[in-house]
DNA sequence: TTCATAATTGCAACATTGGTGCAATTATCA
DNA sequence: TGATAATTGCACCAATGTTGCAATTATGAA
């Protein structure tokens, strides 16, 4: 998905395409990982753009109602990421970590199995598996 | 896992068993799904109970972390359910109901290798589908 | 290009929930 | 039956979700 078939895409919905929106969909797309709204502030501060909290909260809700970024609650916080760039997680509950994970996707077909079985329509999933990284493991696992 | 060795349990912990928290254990070994803090003010409510949500908030926290009982967050909010409960989910975004789902698991095997891989330890998982619902479907999928 | 209109934005709120320090209360065990 | 350490309620604060409203701005039609 290119950037201008998502402008297109966009403007289709009555969106348009403003500065901030184009800036949140850069660095959605080129990211490759997840990004809290916090993250995002602080990214487009460094590039000197001040937008209002609220203005990023609504256009994240605006960029996942229309299927261009798929919203993630990990402990507690929301988090951005585009829908070709899913992937599973390990989130460490000492430093609060947040790594992707590979697994051989068994879970397109349990999806199509479940969407029928359950007459729900699925938009995406997530999974996550919680634990202790590597270095927090002495300071929290106590045997 | 019954109550009296849970009990035994907190207290090997140094815990007290006071009337609350065993208030929640009932609560949550009987429930047989997640439960939510401020769901669980309103059950004990209905019981003739009023703890300060503080309260209740340390509580949860001090069952989570002798692993009586496992934490959850979906869609930004915080469940609670027992270790044996566990379940996948899901959820909709229309009217923010939560239901189980059974899969075969083969996440058993999968969390293995990943832990082993990654030298992670894996405390527990989370897996939900997220769309809309039946009677949601309707109103929201616009095609 | 200009202009009307509807989308977007910033601001100022409020709500909810997570989280903590401290003094009062209470379960536990010697 | 105390002593003592765990638990509780209360009063906070912080972070984030969420909204109404007036000002600003992108867009498409003229």
């Amino acid at each position: 998905m290119n950037k201008e078939s998502l402008y297109k895409n966009i403007r289709a919905q009555g969106g348009r395409v403003t500065k901030i929106r184009r800036e949140l969909v850069r660095i959605l797309t080129n990211l490759g990982c997840l990004i809290s709204q916090a993250d995002i502030l602080i990214y487009l501060k460094e590039k000197n753009m001040f937008p209002n909290r609220s203005t990023v909260y609504r256009e994240l809700r605006f960029l996942s109602e229309n299927g261009i970024v798929i919203k993630n609650t990990i402990a507690g916080v929301n988090y951005y990421e585009t829908p070709h760039d899913h992937h599973h997680h390990l989130v460490c509950l000492g430093c609060n970590s947040i790594n992707k994970v590979e697994m051989p996707s068994h879970l397109g077909y349990q999806e199509k199995r479940i969407a029928k079985e359950n007459k729900f329509y699925i938009r995406n999933h997530s999974l996550e598996f919680y634990g202790y990284c590597f270095s927090c493991q002495p300071r929290f696992i106590t045997i």
